[in-house]
DNA sequence: GTATTTGCAAAAGCTTTGCTGCAAC
DNA sequence: GTTGCAGCAAAGCTTTTGCAAATAC
């Protein structure tokens, strides 16, 4: 039993830390929080421009940089697989792993207990307070491993 | 008791897959095993120079991305805390992971079986052959926990 | 001697910044 | 009406690339 209720807290967040809630703000939260993939900032500006066409770049850098700092996404680099470029997502209720697939780009994400016990293992043992756990995994899925054996 | 014979590694991976052993290769790699801490391209670049005074950058971002593609070295992200910059280090015997702080960028190394764990879960949950596994933790070190509270 | 690798310089990405004017509250 | 925020354009960084010359084998 899920309560499906996540979708306008960025937002709210952002009001109630008391940041202005600009329509180029709007569009950009929309975008993260339907997006199907993870976005990087190209694909977040083409996309959002569909809600706001005058949107800039630098909006979006300054927009993600202040969803970032107060932990409402979070930033990933996907082991690099095409350029340098972060990707971002709406940060999750559970923590998560991301397999990057170095054949054919697939992204899983994977989510299991083991972190949480791990990330509370980090904090204990170091006496390190964790802000953010980033975790990217980069090897070959099934499909591409059969695939290449086949060969 | 450990069999210290980790130097020369790299250097004969290298050769016996056909790579040439030039002065430049010689002294980035030296210089990376000898590294106190993990180094960026820059740093890299400074510090071979003393043994190689000629050594021009785009050498040190071939050589580093070879040695990358062989899994002779990793890239680590560390959270971003000076700029976009990577960071490069032998690849350990151990998974480990790092724990970079946000206030004083010290990175802590951590290693536990639990990771190791972690990663035969990720394999065998997902049929996902790991090739690299990439773990960053960003946060507050004790020090500067300890520091922040007492104000 | 030949094929690989380097240096140089230029270009290509991605990201940041200063400043003026607009818009949220 | 204020103050924060966006747009624009320029600059800043890091990384990549083409090509002639140098070098490892």
């Amino acid at each position: 039993m899920k309560t499906e209720r996540r979708q306008p807290s960025l937002l709210r967040e952002l009001s109630s830390k008391g940041f202005r809630l600009t329509s180029q703000r709007r569009a950009l939260i929309r975008t993260i929080q339907e997006a199907k993939n993870h976005l990087d900032v190209a694909s977040l500006l083409r996309t959002a421009k569909k809600q706001k066409a005058d949107i800039d770049r630098a909006t979006v850098y300054r927009t993600v940089d202040l969803l970032k700092k107060l932990g409402l996404i979070d930033e990933l680099d996907l082991m690099h697989l095409e350029g340098e470029r972060h990707y971002y997502e709406a940060r999750a209720d559970r923590d998560h792993l991301h397999l990057a697939c170095y054949q054919c780009g697939a992204i899983l994400e994977y989510s299991t207990p083991t972190l949480e016990r791990l990330k509370e293992e980090i904090a204990r043992e170091n006496q390190f307070q964790v802000g953010v756990l980033r975790l990217e995994v980069g090897g070959w899925c099934n499909r591409c491993r059969l695939k290449s054996a086949r060969v």
